[in-house]
RNA sequence: UGAGCGAACCAGGUGAUCGCUGCUCGCUUUAUUGCGAGGGGAGGAAAGUCCGAACUCCACAGGGCAGAGCGCCGGGUAACACCCGGUGGGGGCGACCCCAAGGAAAGUGCCGCAGAAAAUAUACCGCCUUCGUUUCGUCUUUUGGCGGGGCUGAAGGUAAGGGUGAAAAGGUGAGGUAAGAGCUCACCAGUAGUCCGGGUAACCGGGUUAGCUUGGUAAACCCCGCUUGGAGCAAGACCAAAUAGGGAAGCGCUAAAGGACUGCCCGUCCGAAGCUUUCGGGUAGGUCGCUAAAGGCUGCGGGAGACCGCUGACGUAGAUGAAUGAUCACCGCCUGAUAACCGGUAACGUUUAUCAGGAACAGAAUUCGGCUUACGGGGCGCUCAGACG
RNA sequence: GGCGGUGUAGCUCAGAUGGUUAGAGCAUACGGCUCAUAUCCGUAGUGCCCGGGGUUCAAUUCCCUGCACCGCCA
């Protein structure tokens, strides 16, 4: 267990407003019921994560919870994602009351490996 | 027990595992690159952006007008529209709370409908007088006299009474009159002037004089007094890919257009072409600004208080697709139910245990001082009502 | 983060600059025209003027405060 890396650097993250605007034209869309994933895949062999709460999620501590519990399970399943493409989540606007567990059961299905 | 008022306070805690982000130290790397250790890491409102400042740039922030803001008095403060104390007014049985609270006899405007009339008062009904006309009664031989009534009648006097309205030109009583009226008088209310006393002042108390009385609205224009240049950390400074060819400084010329300084005027500055010198300017991106602050706390002193002075130790987040977290365990808190002990006739209360549920409002973005709005909790002091003793 | 603006009928907008009366177009309903539909003509309905408080006799309008939406600034 110790070797595992579940760290959680800048260089894990999306930081380029441009990047996130692509992921509007983006084929590779998955829709849950309180998440949109975008895979972006056009950048081989990294693997990022970049997320969207709008304001129709809820004030601002609302929204900072979701990004973090979407963070968390990024960080904490990093070998399990697939390593081959930039992850775009969007939040929808009923995501705000979810546990981590929720989070948990619904991104894995979106975002493991097969 | 219930209802309520006031001033302060807290904003779950501990541990484990895995993370995020600054700082310090050590090692390391081309490179704050990477690793390790230590230590720090959201709020009372961080919110709304409603006021006030610091700070930065615009010219060193100029003159006048306009505009904007404020508006009882005194004090506090860096400043304020904030705070404290008081005055006046209003609300509440009360504790206590609320008030943009200068001027309406400087001027202008407005006051729908209703009503006679809405601000120089007027005169619809009514009341009264005179005249005209008509009719009845009565006296007289008659002309006519006296008395009463009427008129879509005329002229005049009134404002007591009437209804309307948010508001009707002081109120009550007496005198007075043809009828009436502050027309006169007494008392009361109110206004203005003046005098005395108290208070730093707002203002308060009392006397006296006047006219007998001058509606409301200034969160309508306005007048008076005071304050006020504009933008805002996405301010501003620096480094600097790609792309495009220009940018900067000086000379020159100062007329105009234009631009900057504030909306306007004045004033000041820049400002065409040309020549010379020079290589910078600048988007993406990055660095600085960036956290030590009109700081809170302890003690002493001053003050009625806001607050001030001295003293001591403390050193308190700095992110930038934007950190300050996730999971688990235990403890603590609140609510409800059940049970037990104790107190009490009882309602019920304290404590303990078990079960179930809950834990609000809300996330720094340059920084402070306020205001406003959102919201969980327990204790303290006080008021009113009821019950029991 | 800072700055500015807008909320009026089902929709798009007027409105009064200065308080007392809420309007237009489209849409809707009904009637007429037509064999029928559309067009056209006529008639009608409709508003807590974004919420709360204040000033005033009286507020959609003036003032304060909250909410929602929109725009601009590197």
């Amino acid at each position: 267990m110790a070797n595992i890396d579940e760290s959680f650097r800048k260089s894990d993250r999306v930081l380029k407003r441009g990047i996130f605007l692509s992921a509007h034209q983006s084929r590779h869309v998955r829709r849950s019921r309180h998440f949109v994933v975008v895979e972006l895949k056009e950048r081989a062999g990294e693997r990022k994560l970049g997320i969207t709460a709008s304001r129709r999620v809820g004030n601002a501590v609302q929204r900072n919870r979701v990004k973090r519990l979407i963070r968390e399970f990024f960080r904490r399943n990093k070998s399990k994602i697939k390593n081959d493409a930039y992850f775009i989540v969007i939040a929808k606007k009923n995501s705000h009351a979810l546990t981590y567990d929720e989070v948990f059961n619904e991104l894995s299905r979106s975002m493991f490996k097969k």
